[in-house]
This record gives structure tokens, sequence and C-alpha cells, in this order.
DNA sequence: CGGCTAACATAGAGAGACTATGTTATGCGG
DNA sequence: CCGCATAACATAGTCTCTCTATGTTAGCCG
């Protein structure tokens, strides 16, 4: 395993979610904003981030234009659209659902001892 | 996407824990067992199943022998040894620990409103 | 002005679960 | 008793998704 830290399925609704909050930002600031709020333990690659993006852009997630960062260097800011706020949602729903029934199988329903 | 239910790289730590609740299965009561304790949300194939059934052996976390089911059907019992059980623990470990950052994301720390 | 780094981008690798298919053997209906 | 369904195991190939590796452009700074 690549070490890989990002759980498969997970990288959208992360991205989604991430741009949800800040409602503009561009692709090194959505790495860092993913790794900064979780203490460092979900980084995200660019190998995996800007092909996601486009992906996202190409299903109307989301939409994209060029600008300039504070210092000056050209950037993509990316802006959710409301279709990527509706998948999010539907990303979140499915995510605990499935998360729900792991958790049933690692701590299934006790008796009393 | 195929309909995946089961997130990739949880496969293992499911069928480990089953096997620690009942010591003693075949593969298709394994499978049973996670649909059921589940609600019928995670389904394992067989093409799944057997390849890690496989793959965990090779890895000593657990062995196998074969016997007759209740119906006089020839079944390869599994059951976990001590690095399988240890192996458990690992996962349990490493899963919570992700969850927990993924569920910093989509829940971040709020101030009050 | 040359190296460092921000920021974007793409190709290929690797892991992991799935689909499809096959095999053996038991039980059952006609 | 024969054929069909099904239990149980098995394997090959596909697909998805993230990562590694690599490359490019353009500002900043010594």
């Amino acid at each position: 395993m690549p070490k890989s830290e990002i759980p498969p399925g997970t990288l959208d609704m992360l991205i989604l979610r991430t741009l949800a909050h800040h409602r503009e930002l561009h692709g090194f600031e959505i790495a860092e904003s993913i790794r900064h709020t979780s203490s460092s333990i979900l980084n995200v690659e660019e190998g995996s981030l800007y092909p996601a993006l486009q992906r996202m852009m190409v299903q109307g997630w989301l939409t994209a234009e060029w600008g300039h960062t504070d210092q000056g260097r050209r950037a993509r800011y990316y802006k959710l659209t409301a279709a990527g706020r509706r998948q999010l949602t539907r990303e979140i729903k499915d995510y605990e659902r499935v998360s729900m029934a792991i958790a049933q199988i690692l701590n299934p329903p006790r008796f009393a001892t």
C-alpha cells in the first residue's frame, strides 16, 4: 500500500466539504486546509488533488476561475455550485450510512455481562 | 464505481472482527454474518472474500481446516491466530484514527454562533 | 540572474474490491 | 434416477481511486 491516508472514495467529499466552508479557495489552499483541519492526518497529494478537481468540474459540482494569490501568483479559485452542494449532502449521507454499518460490526450490540 | 459497499481497506478488519466474535466460521458464514450484522448494508462478494481469506492465511492471521457443515457439505473453517488478534487491534486503531480525522473535516470545531 | 518555491498538471503504478466464470457436491422435484 | 438448484470454494480479469514521479510556468530573493 502506498501508505495512503485518504481512504478511497472519500476525497471528493473532503474537497466539497472544504469548499463548503470557505466558499472560494485555490488548490493549494484546499490541500492545506484538509491537512490542517485533520491535524496532519489527512494529506492530499497534488497528484490526487488536481485530477479530482477537474473531474468535479466536469461533473458540474464546482466552477473555477483564474486569479492571483496575495503573493501575486496565478491560481485557480474554486467555488461550489448548487449541484456540488447537493452532491456533498449525498456523499455525507452515504458515508455515514456505511460508517454506522461498520461500527455495528466493530461494536456489535452486546448483552449485559 | 461497481457500487462497492465495502470501503477499500476495511475488508480485512471486518473479517478479522467477525472471526473474533465467533471463533470458528467457514467462508459463507463469514459473509452472512457481516451482511446480517450490518443490516444488509455491507455485502462481501465471494470474489472478494476468498482471496482475502487466503491472503490473511499467508500473513499468519488465521488458520483453516476442512470440515463439514450441518448439511454435510465440505467447508473450510477459519480461526483467528494470536497474530490475527494483534492485527485486528492495529487495524481498528488505524481506522478510528482516520475516521476521527474525517469527522473533524465534516464537523469542524465551531464557535458559538 | 539563478535558484527556490507556489501552483498547476499529467502519466503510470499499485492496491483493493468487484464481475464473471468455473468447479464440486449435496439435496430435491418430477 | 436424472436434472436442476444451490452451497461452498476458487480464480482471472476489470475498474476505480489514490499515490509516486515528473514536468512546467512564473514570481521572489539573495
